[in-house]
RNA sequence: GCCUGAGUGGUGAAACUGGUAUACACGUAACACUUAAAAUGUUAUGGGCGAAAGCUCGUGUGGGUUCGAUUCCCACCUCAGGCACCA
């Protein structure tokens, strides 16, 4: 029999594509479109490994699949080749980044080739292309218009290896993104994109995206970091005169009673304003000097270790209760977010609270904390009032051992410190008759306060009502084991039970007041942050953090002390880099006109061929030295003119990528009107993960802003998006050079082939999944490729051509169709191909020669997986004229796939104790009576009664005896 | 610290809205074919007890709800990813 020869199969039937160009997209039609994207790839100098393809892969068999079901498919191709990482590896191997580039996609179009994917390559795009770049440029050009594009000199983040200033999202842990190199702040001359205004909108619509996954949504909302607050003014005051007022902004009004010190962060402009009336100037000044110079990652890996200086002279007052203030500066506070000032309520945050500790600084209690019982049978019962009750928890201590007593509910499962209401008495006294009645000891010693009174809302189930506990804990010591007896009553409620000073908590367990009570206790200062009830605020006391946050909001704008604000985490995006290798920024600075745009006709500003082009350390970029390229004229005035001679971050072109597929040829315009509406937007975006705060956000932010002056007329460029795992080496490390256990695709589909490599990938486990590489586990898709081959062989050798087959695999044959078609769907690539599996395994097998219809539709389910394999059993050996991929998806019968026998399993008190088959939709009485009369059951069973029967149709019959 | 996801055989992993846990594949063992090996095929393959029929324990740990829990609830542990002095 002929062997399975991929090389033979693979090469013959790619040539055969490509030269009939079946999978080239058609404009217009009756069928519904589907736009699948891949996240293009970044031409790198390694090629691509073994892990690179598996989004690749996925989006080609969702693609193949949607053909086959009808769809006019886009699934285009592209490049993105500007940037850092092609230009550091230009400047590494000492190859001009343009030549590098043309190399590099040629290396990753072939890999690409090879492993037999349905591009339409009369659609590629490559983002350093002046025919693309131009429409980059464009659109920078109409943000410059709107002002979304603005010249800032603030300082930013900058790479001091890359040699230029990154956006905040290039940051990671302090580091930059690309060569892991520490970034330092650096006041520069930059181009900064306005993203946070569609802030709030990227937020709103994310709840939208039903087709993205949420971790991803998640981290897009933490990333733009949405918090609600009031902006309120403290004035300053120095020698008791009125100095100016500083703006702080706050999450929690309600603690502004506990207000000790201001804070302010080393960046903030108001130490300028304030420098006449700081008495320690100097000591200031050269502590923000010292903040400045530190990095980022300096900066929070002091955290740990709070510093500040006072700003003697000066004081804040207070606007709630008019008190003076300190005021520090610290850089605990960052510059950059709200106001770059805090007020510090040491009592109820624990940044201040560190700080405070260190510097000696008061700490007020304004919050009484509050717990809620929200789960389990002492829940709060919505719709009963509350009943609010004085109560003492005491902490007992044994007179000679370190052990505390503990009360064991008898009834309840409850255990308690000594607990009991007060009724008006003083809690110390109370406690002292509480600790006698309940235990019976008759020496009771109070020794002291456990701070604050806290609130305990929950369920009393022994007196059947919502109580609200305000309780005053308590600690005591026994002097001596001199017992009295105890009341009959309270010997039925509880046990005492001693407990060992570390079991306590364990012991207790679940009431967070009670490891409250421990830690105050123990000595272990604690601070609690969370909401609760307010005391020391004057008329706002009682109110519970939320009430008083309204409230106190209200009263402060009525008095024009502050205002309601929203802050986001996220920040503009700046958008230039001092770099030869992106997109020129196309302005011309003027003398007399200013900043001034590249008159749309003159676009694309190219990018000048030069021969040096390392990055320079003088912050400006390679391009400033070519007098040639910057020297221009004023487009406006006519006078002498410079470029702009910053370039566009990595990011610009992918930001827009997409919709050029759409339309990749036009002169006139970035994208056709009509192509857009039919196309967009993208219905299925595959790609990796470590994209969710980067080019999915600026993707995100572009589009909208697209939409916003009519180029498209979708809000969200991407309706459904699904993230690949990472695969890992055979080590279960990243796959890189570094630790040698990289995977070259081009071996394994020397060896193996390309559809064994798709197959098995997909296979390999769950799509979302990161999993490592294993060749020995790949076996498993060759031989199932093999046996595919061979079966097709024997069955043309056998000239079979069976209209009906047996009924067992022609129910196999529509469920396999309907659970590939729906697992295709959803991306579960690894149970599809399993279900293949299971269908191959049968028909293999001599009893179940499968029909023509069931043979053929098992080619097509597999086509997709296995392109080339399914081309060659469908034309060579099956001897069909048309391409298979473009033929028409199998469609299962429902009526077919229901068996008319079912095995019912038979439970007896939840375990199976037997199972029969009997025929479909049998009702209750003919399978218990079935079930009873079954000797292994009737031994269960025996003289049991038999207490209850319940029955799941076709599926159980569970006896409860 | 916070957020998200995940813990199932020797391994990668299945299990629809709670209903026969371990499908499919890898590996391993035995057998067949072969002079032999490889390849291929057949059978077996969670642990314990048992000659066997069978019994019993088992989806990270501990508890709960249920006739019945990998699936739902609570607490905890471990791993991966994201964010991290954001007031």
């Amino acid at each position: 029999m002929k062997k399975y020869d991929h090389k033979k199969i693979e090469k013959k039937w790619q040539k055969h594509w490509a030269v009939k160009k079946i999978y080239k997209t058609k404009e217009g039609g009756k069928k519904p479109k589907c736009f699948i994207l891949d996240m293009f790839p970044y031409p790198s100098g390694e090629g691509l490994h073994v892990g690179h393809p598996r989004g690749y892969i996925a989006a080609d068999v969702y693609s193949r699949f949607k053909r086959m079901n009808g769809f006019n498919v886009l699934h285009p191709m592209g490049f993105d080749s500007f940037g850092l990482p092609a230009e550091n590896y230009a400047i590494k191997n000492k190859i001009h980044p343009e030549v590098a580039i043309k190399n590099n996609i040629k290396r990753y179009k072939k890999q690409l080739e090879m492993l037999g994917f349905d591009y339409d390559w009369d659609r590629e795009i490559i983002t350093s292309d002046p025919n693309f770049y131009k429409w980059t440029q464009w659109i920078f050009l109409k943000m410059f218009e709107k002002g979304l594009a603005y010249e800032s000199y603030e300082p930013i983040n900058f790479c001091p290896s890359c040699l230029t200033g990154l956006a905040n999202e290039d940051v990671e842990d302090g580091k930059c993104e690309r060569c892991a190199t520490p970034v330092v702040k650096k006041p520069m001359r930059q181009w900064v994109l306005k993203i946070t205004d569609y802030a709030e909108r990227m937020l709103e619509d994310l709840k939208e995206l039903k087709g993205w996954s949420e971790h991803i949504k998640e981290s897009q909302r933490h990333w733009i970091g949405k918090s609600e607050g009031v902006e309120v003014s403290f004035k300053l005051t120095a020698n008791s005169l009125q100095f100016g007022e500083v703006k702080i902004f706050t999450t929690r009004v309600d603690t502004i009673f506990g207000v000790t010190y201001l804070v302010i962060a080393p960046e903030n402009k108001i130490i300028e304003e304030l420098k006449g009336q700081i008495k320690n100037l100097g000591a200031v000044e050269k502590y923000i000097t010292e903040a400045k110079n530190k990095s980022d990652l300096q900066r929070t890996d002091l955290a740990k270790e709070k510093t500040g200086v006072d700003l003697k002279g000066v004081k804040a007052l207070n606007p709630a209760n008019g008190e003076e203030v300190p005021i520090f500066v610290a850089d605990y506070v960052l510059g950059g977010y709200g106001t770059g000032a805090v007020m510090a309520v040491p009592a109820h945050d624990e940044r201040d609270w560190e700080f405070a500790k260190k510097y000696n600084l008061p700490i007020r209690e304004i919050i009484e904390p509050l717990f809620k019982t929200t789960f389990g049978p002492d829940a709060i019962v919505e719709n009963l009032p509350m009943q609010k009750r004085e109560t003492v928890v005491c902490i007992v201590k044994h007179w000679s051992e370190n052990k505390y007593i503990c009360l064991k509910w008898k009834k309840y499962d409850w255990k308690t410190f000594v607990v009991g209401g007060t009724d008006g008495e003083d809690p110390v006294k109370a406690g002292l008759r509480e600790i006698k009645e309940e235990t019976g000891y008759v020496s009771p010693k109070f020794i002291k306060k456990l701070g604050s009174k806290v609130h305990n809302q929950f369920f009393a189930r022994h007196k059947n009502e919502n109580r609200w506990a305000i309780i005053t804990p308590l600690y005591f010591e026994l002097e001596n084991g001199e017992k009295m007896e105890i009341d009959q009553k309270e010997n039925e409620t509880h046990d005492v039970v001693w407990v060992n000073h570390n079991e306590v908590l364990n012991y207790l367990f679940d009431d967070k007041s009670d490891t409250l009570f421990w830690n105050r206790m123990i000595g272990e200062e604690s601070i609690y942050t969370g909401d609760g009830i307010l005391i020391n605020s004057e008329e706002f006391d009682g109110l519970d953090s939320k009430t008083a946050r309204g409230k106190m909001t209200k009263w402060l704008e009525e008095r024009k002390l502050g205002e309601k604000k929203i802050n986001y985490k996220l920040k503009d995006w700046v958008f230039s880099r001092q770099r030869y290798w992106g997109e020129p920024i196309p302005l011309i600075h003027c003398g007399y006109c200013g900043v001034v745009a590249v008159p749309e006709k003159d676009l694309p500003v190219k990018l000048p061929k030069v021969k040096f082009y390392e990055p320079t350390d003088t912050g400006e970029s390679p391009l400033a030295k070519m007098d040639k390229w910057t020297n221009v004229k004023c487009p406006k005035c006519g006078g002498k003119g410079k470029r702009e001679t910053n370039t566009m971050p990595q990011w610009a072109g992918s930001s827009w990528y997409y919709l050029r597929y759409i339309d990749p040829k036009n002169k006139k315009a970035l994208v056709d009107k009509k192509k857009e509406k039919y196309w967009s937007p993208v219905d299925m975006y595959v790609g990796g993960t470590e994209h969710a705060t980067r080019h999915l956000i600026y993707a995100r932010f572009w589009h909208k802003f697209l939409y916003d002056i009519g180029i498209v007329g979708e809000k969200e460029p991407f309706a459904s998006l699904k993230n690949q795992g990472l695969i890992m080496g055979n080590d279960g490390r990243k796959m890189s050079k570094r630790w040698g256990n990289v995977v070259n695709p081009d071996d394994v589909v020397s060896q193996f082939g390309a559809d064994t490599l798709r197959v098995y990938e997909m296979f390999m486990g769950p799509f979302d999944q990161p999993i490592s590489w294993s060749a020995d586990n790949m076996i498993g898709s060759r031989r199932f490729l093999e046996r595919v081959y061979s079966l097709s062989l024997k069955l043309k050798n056998k000239k079979s051509n069976l209209k009906t087959e047996n009924p067992k695999l022609e129910r196999l044959i529509h469920q396999t169709i309907k659970k590939v078609t729906e697992d295709i769907e959803n991306f579960r690539f690894n149970t599809a191909i399993s279900a293949l599996m299971i269908l191959l395994n049968e028909m293999e097998k001599d009893e179940n020669k499968p029909s023509s219809f069931s043979y053929k539709s098992f080619i097509k389910l597999l086509s997709p997986f296995a392109p080339h394999l399914a081309e060659e059993i469908w034309q060579n050996i099956l001897g069909e004229k048309k391409s298979i991929h473009l033929e028409e998806w199998p469609k299962f019968d429902e009526s077919k796939i229901e068996p008319d026998e079912t095995t019912v399993v038979v439970q007896i008190n939840g375990k199976v104790r037997g199972s029969f088959s009997a025929g479909k939709d049998k009702n209750q009485e003919e399978i218990q009576s079935i079930a009873l009369s079954l000797p292994e059951i009737k031994k269960y069973v025996g003289e049991n009664e038999i207490k209850k029967i319940l029955f799941v149709k076709n599926k159980i019959i569970s006896i409860v005896i």
